[in-house]
Formats: structure tokens, sequence, C-alpha cells
DNA sequence: CGGTTTTTTGACGCAAATCAATCACAGTGG
DNA sequence: CCACTGTGATTGATTTGCGTCAAAAAACCG
């Protein structure tokens, strides 16, 4: 038989078992459990999951695909706060500390994504000690990366941050089959946005690796062609 | 009796009546139970509570006293990531997410801090709801706070983050007795770490601040005298 | 007090933003 | 099928905010 109306209808266990996902630490039980209190939908490239301001109604989990995390800036500009694939949870934040949302979390490229009812999850979180250390840890994490990033913008200059941009694009979204392309399509401006600055300075840089030989342009696809000098470029301090 | 060897030596459920601290949400019985897993220490200014690296022993609970989180950047620059106050809980980060320190926590002036014993926490926290809710708020506005910053960082030139981060100064600090000088004694130096800008750059900054009689400088002391201006200065976007 | 650290002021140069124009392209409709 | 249009990418020219260096002034301290 053939759905239209939802055409994506995973089920938990699967998506749990495939892909490392969040909920891969849930057992077979709850994971069934899990299955009957979500909702599944299609987000196409650019559609909006949901946005600043808004109240969360649910837990999303992103089956495949990939998102941004966004928020306008004082004069509207936008800053690229958080990027997400598949397996990752979406939405936590604001649900765990009863808050609105305070991104836009925008999809990069048509994703799958799951919504858990809210009270569902939050009894879930509450009565299961292993998800609840598993929040603890995600949270934890993203506030790690998030003071990794002031450090950069604080105190290193523009090339070494998009040095640095590059290789965390690939220690989040890996490379393709071929082993060197990043596994991801940004805009110029959407790197900028992320790096915190302008988008031809980018553009300057991103050239000016291409000529030095540490990375190549195809398209938009960028090759990293010298993992090591790339490295460097990005004065790491970890 | 006096005593030499530890003169300080609250009894939790004093301190959480008195301060407003994190722990004010747990109920006579819990608080009885934590003063007997805790140990009480006093840092004097400028002392280093715990350091980037290390492994984290217990929660630390400030009862009074002002810390800084800080860390080094790729070249050896502090980076100011938090500022704490009395009835602050500090280290909880790297106990949620079972992780080394990656902040420095030095004393910013004397402060007696608590430090409760981490296995008993951890526990306390799993079989606490009310307790784990408020460590899942905790972190989530600390990771709004990071986020926030990251946003300022990247759109707002250096007038714009100075003047911000006096405001920051206040709301987490609040005013002395007089209603307008900033309740902390930060270094220009520290100022410019936190803001993420040159010692330099900081000074200039905030004597044009007083000289266009938006704030007043008394020694190291800071006075808002126009905190309209301020706010309008700092190009808020919330 | 003498010495050290912190703060302040001044001069200078550069990294990076801004402004402006062109190029490349993907759709779209006639 | 090709002109048309809009969007994103690129390159160049120009300006400037801010970091850096240097030195004086003030504050701190044993």
């Amino acid at each position: 038989m053939r759905l239209n109306q939802n055409e994506f209808l995973p089920s938990c266990a699967v998506c749990a078992k495939a892909t490392h996902s969040f909920f891969s630490i849930l057992d077979k039980e709850n994971l069934e459990e899990l299955n009957l209190n979500k909702s599944c939908t299609t987000f196409k490239k650019g559609q909006v999951i949901f946005s600043e301001n808004a109240l969360p109604l649910g837990l999303f989990c992103v089956s495949n695909g990939k998102i941004k995390l966004s928020t306008s800036g004082p004069d509207g500009k936008e800053q690229i706060l958080r990027l997400v694939k598949g397996g990752d949870i979406i939405g936590y934040r604001s649900l765990l500390s009863n808050d609105r949302y305070h991104c836009n979390a925008i999809a990069l490229e048509d994703s799958n994504i799951c919504i858990v009812d809210k009270s569902y999850f939050m009894n879930l979180a509450m009565r299961n000690n292993k998800l609840c250390f598993a929040l603890f840890k995600k949270i934890s994490d993203d506030l790690k990366t998030a003071e990794d990033h002031i450090v950069s913008l604080s105190q290193k200059n523009v090339r070494e941050r998009v040095a640095e941009a590059l290789l965390f694009l690939k220690a989040t979204y890996g490379y393709e089959k071929d082993g060197q392309t990043i596994n991801v399509q940004l805009s110029r401006e959407e790197i900028a946005d992320f790096v915190g600055t302008s988008t031809e300075s980018t553009i300057r840089l991103l050239s000016e690796f291409n000529t030095s030989k540490i990375i190549e342009l195809v398209g938009k696809k960028i090759k990293i062609i010298n993992y090591d000098k790339l490295s460097k470029t990005a004065n790491l301090s970890y």
C-alpha cells in the first residue's frame, strides 16, 4: 500500500539501530513505547522546522537530513549556532528549561524528522536514568562546543576561524564516499554566518586555501586535500 | 568556641534560606542530608578552585563570593567564560557529562565554597526530580548565555560589546548600596578577556563612556550613570 | 620608599569590513 | 531553444576599527 499523507513512517527501533541515534541508548521496550508517541514529517530544504520565540510542543528527532540552528542578531543578521545531523535531537533545550525556542531550525536538505510528544518525553526522561544522563551529556557537549566557539571568536583571526569551521564541518558531517569531500552543502553566506565574518572574507579565504592546495573547491562542494595543513591553519588549542 | 581549622561551617538549610541559592528548591529533609555530605573551604582572592583538565571530585556550591570561570585560548590568552556569584553552583557540567573540567575556576574575591560529594550528588539528582529539573534549567540557561555571547562576538563591534559587558556585570552582581556602583571588581584586563578585545581598547572605551557621562569611573569601581544610554550603546537584540 | 604591576595615552599599521561591479549559474517563460 | 531574470559567487578598490607597540603615569605593596 502506498501512503500519500505520510510516506515516511519508520520504527524507532529500526531507526535507533540503523543510524547511531540519540535514542540508541534505549532498550527495545522503551523504543516501542517511544514509537507510539511520535509523529513523522518530511521537511524540504529551506523549510522552517521551528522558529525563535515559539513554544515547544515536542522533541524533534532527526531521522535523516541536516539542520541548521540559527538566530538573528541585533541588526537582523543570521548567526548559525549549531549544525545538526541524522540521529541528533533538536529543540530539547527549550523543552528542558520550559522556555520558548531561541533559535530557528531550518532544513539544510530534505530531512525526515519525528516529533515526540512533549509530556511523554519529559515523563520518560524523568523515569529513565539512562535517558536522563544522555540528555545531560548532550546539553553539556553543546555547552562545551558553544564555549569553544566563544574562545575562537574572541581570540582567533578570520583565517583561523574559517579553517576551523571546515574542520568542524568535517567532524560533524564526515566525508562523502570519495573520502575527502565534506558531506554538507552550505552557501558561502552560511559559512560566513557560522564563522562570524563577511561573505566576501569567507570567499577570499576559501580561494586562498584552494590556491595553496589545502582544499579544493568543486562547485559548492569542498574537498579537504591537506588535513594537517588545515589543522595548522586553524591554530587549534585542543 | 573558636574554630581554627575551618571557621566557615554553615548549614545548608540556613544557607539556602539566606541567599537564594541553587539548592533552595530542596526541602528541609534533603538539605539536612546534603549538609552531611559536604565539606567547606574558604578560597582567597586569586586562588584556584579547580583547573582545566582536572577530574571533578564533587560539586562546588558557592556560599558567598565571586568566581570567574575561564579557559586559555590557543595562544595562552585567558578567556573568561562565566561569572559566578554566591548561591550558584560550579563544576556541574563536567560532573554531569562525566568529563574533565575544561575551565579554570578562580576566586575574584575571598569566597566560601562547599564541596558536595560527587556520587552522593549524582545519586540525589537522579532520585529527586526537582533537583534534576533545576539542573536542566541551570545548564540550559548557561547554554543560552553562551550562545548570546557568540552572537555578540560575531556581530557586534567592541564598543557595543564593552557596553553589553557592563550591563551583564550589573545583571549578574547587581549594585552596591549606593544603587549605581556595579558590585564587582574586575581588572581592565579581565573585562577585556571577557569581552574578547584588548586591554587598551577596553580602557579607551571605558574612558569614552566616562567622558560622555554614561558611566563614572571611581578607581576600579564602575558606576552606571545613564542606564538607558548604556543599553542603547550595547545595541541589545533582546 | 624603590620596585613591580596596572592603567592610561599616543602613534601606527594592518586585517577585515564595506562598497561596488562583474561573473556564473539555474530557472522560467515566450 | 534561447533570451531574461534573479540569486549567489567572485574579484577589486577603498576605508576604518581595532590590535599592537611603546612609553608615561598611577596605583599597589612588601
